[in-house]
DNA sequence: CTGGGGAAGGGGCCC
DNA sequence: GGGGCCCCTTCCCCA
């Protein structure tokens, strides 16, 4: 029997086991978690991590949010101290114990320009829309042209899903600043690998014949017909988690799963434990004050990217998510939902997951 | 009350 | 098949 983590579920969580679980680390970590990796060794669980010291943790001091807002903003925030602290530097050889460098595509100041124009704000209510715009399966970007009009600007006609053609097109990366007058668009980033990206774009796409879902890989669209497709005809094993009713379709879904309650990936400074290494690279961020993405409008850095991404859309005045009603627009769908809860003059706000 | 930030989880994709 | 990365989403907290 494995070892459960000793926390303690916070108020309200019961319906959510497994999302967003604040817990109690208490003082005495228990065993360890089973360990479903298999690779030889997993470093967050090695204590090679352990040694870390206030003074190493200073090395990279956190970045006042307020400061870079209010203040002129300093000439670009370090993605990265130049000398990892000394419990990175025990384990440059994981990318475990310390992230990978940041390739420039992610660099302050530049690496934004392969985001922004992923939440075109006139496609309200078009989630996957924008998705499948991401992926590079869209037609020409809204900022495809070389106007470098800022996000507001553009006005693109609303086309329903379905009748959007799949063409392959890259995203054109010049056109994301609001101030583009002023903004000069950064040179193409030759670190990017281009074949990769190249391939994203293009998209060369495996299509299911029996669901019409597409993949970029054949081996995803074997994946896909094997174990998930429900037109399909592959086999419909299944695979419960021993620890909730979770059900899914394949072993490789079940371990994923099984880690958000092993929690195997601890956090040597808090004892906070995490079920995917890279979640604990995002938490040891918190500790350390690293944030290696900045909003190139404000200078604003945010450790995580999702949360930069959520951010960018407070520089748009026409935000992602609008209300059919009263055509209100917002930065993140919880708001929508919290308008529509709250009674939109108008409305009968749809839940934009609904509309497709 | 609203808007925004922080933190974390899950699925898809690629290597 | 597994690991890592990326993205989206969700929830909580706070100004």
């Amino acid at each position: 029997m494995l070892d459960m983590p000793v926390t303690i579920m916070a108020k309200n969580y019961s319906h959510c086991p497994l999302k967003k679980r604040p817990v109690q680390i208490l003082d005495e970590i228990p065993d360890e978690p089973e360990n479903l990796s298999t690779k030889p060794e997993d470093l967050s669980r090695t204590g090679r991590l352990a040694s870390v010291s206030p003074s190493s943790l200073s090395a990279t001091p956190p970045v006042s949010p307020s400061s870079s807002i209010k203040t002129t903003p300093p000439p670009s925030p370090p993605m990265r101290s130049p000398s990892p602290p000394a419990y990175y530097q025990k384990t440059a050889e994981s990318r475990l114990a310390y992230p990978a460098p940041i390739s420039p595509e992610y660099a302050p100041q530049t690496w934004h320009r392969s985001v922004a124009p992923l939440y075109p704000p006139t496609y309200p209510f078009m989630h996957y829309q924008y998705h499948h715009e991401y992926m590079g399966m869209s037609p020409a970007s809204p900022y495809s042209d070389s106007s470098l009009s800022p996000p507001h600007h553009i006005q693109q006609p609303l086309q329903p899903l379905a009748l959007r053609p799949t063409v392959y097109s890259s995203i054109d990366q010049s056109s994301l600043s609001p101030n583009s007058s002023t903004t000069s668009p950064p040179p193409p980033n030759p670190t990017i690998p281009e074949d990769l990206s190249e391939k994203r774009r293009q998209g060369v796409r495996h299509q299911c014949p029996a669901c019409g879902k597409s993949y970029s890989t054949f081996s995803g669209l074997s994946k896909h017909r094997q174990f998930h497709c429900a037109a399909g005809d592959g086999p419909k094993k299944s695979f419960s988690c021993k620890f909730c009713e979770k059900v899914y379709v394949s072993l490789g879904a079940l371990k994923m799963h099984i880690r958000t309650h092993t929690l195997p990936c601890k956090c040597t400074i808090c004892g906070k434990a995490f079920s995917r290494p890279w979640l604990l690279q995002g938490h040891i961020r918190t500790h350390t004050g690293e944030k290696p993405f900045s909003c190139t409008y404000c200078n604003r850095a945010f450790a995580d990217r999702s949360n930069l991404r959520a951010h960018l859309q407070t520089h748009s005045d026409v935000k992602k998510y609008s209300c059919p009603t009263c055509s209100k627009t917002f930065s993140r769908m919880s708001l929508l939902t919290k308008h529509a809860e709250g009674g939109c003059n108008g409305g009968n706000v749809m839940h934009p997951e609904k509309i497709y």
